[in-house]
DNA sequence: GCGACAG
DNA sequence: ATCTTGTCGC
């Protein structure tokens, strides 16, 4: 099955293709140490179709930013809770198929196992791409937790059916948590060391941080003009 | 049956 | 997610 085609799916048959990903999920120690990291995220205007795509890639653990790609596409399937891979994967792929080289992880706004078939949108992306994924979410989807103390770096494990699938981090005082989960080829435990170092005074890690300045960029950008890809830089 | 429900 | 100004709290 092609992410191309994800738009013809139902949602039973979306879920079918869940359950067989599901068998391919690897969550495990990283193979080597990370050097570059990137963050990936989506953008659109509430009712369109179009959907912008972005992804900003890093040096790491410095977070200099080393160069990124965009996308702009268009997606028909709707934005369902546990599904949202089919709506957003085909878009980022592209931009991810434009990166001169790829990063050792990349970090998406969403889940990653954290979610009631271990599908999220990271470890979705992961097993499509064979990329090593993470998933950080402004909010819960799936599992039970304790509310981490009002306390930076405060973290609490997030737990599904009696397993851990990650945890919820306080980044930064009197903000609600983020919930982070491996995508695919990473464990939990280095997940949350990676998103703890990329937290830099802000509730979002810069990788998401970034790519979310970015995708808003180029919507923007795109709102009156019909193709304007270029000069999204500054 | 009722409430929850990533972006 | 996006639409939007001011405003309460640290």
């Amino acid at each position: 099955m092609l992410p191309a085609d994800y738009e013809h799916l139902t949602p039973a048959q979306a879920i079918a293709y869940q359950h067989e990903l599901r068998k391919q999920i690897q969550i495990k120690p990283l193979d080597k140490p990370i050097q570059t990291i990137a963050g990936a995220d989506i953008s659109f205007n509430k009712h369109e179709e179009t959907v912008y795509a972005g992804i900003v890639v890093f040096s790491y653990p410095e977070l200099k930013i080393i160069g990124n790609a965009t996308a702009i596409s268009r997606t028909s399937f709707p934005y369902i809770s546990g599904l949202l891979a089919f709506r957003e994967v085909p878009a980022l792929l592209e931009a991810w198929n434009k990166l001169e080289s790829k990063p050792d992880l990349l970090v998406l706004d969403g889940q990653g196992i954290a979610h009631e078939r271990r599908l999220g949108i990271a470890t979705h992306f992961g097993l499509v791409t064979g990329a090593t994924t993470l998933g950080c979410a402004k909010s819960r989807l799936a599992g039970i937790f304790q509310e981490p103390a009002n306390e930076p770096m405060v973290e609490s494990p997030l737990y599904h059916k009696g397993e851990q699938v990650g945890v919820a981090l306080r980044s930064k005082r009197n903000c609600n948590p983020l919930f982070i989960s491996p995508g695919n080829n990473i464990d939990i435990p280095q997940s949350v060391e990676v998103i703890k170092q990329c937290i830099r005074g802000y509730r979002m890690p810069e990788p998401t941080r970034q790519a979310h300045l970015l995708v808003n960029k180029i919507r923007i950008a795109n709102g009156s003009a019909p193709n304007n890809q270029h000069d999204l830089f500054s």
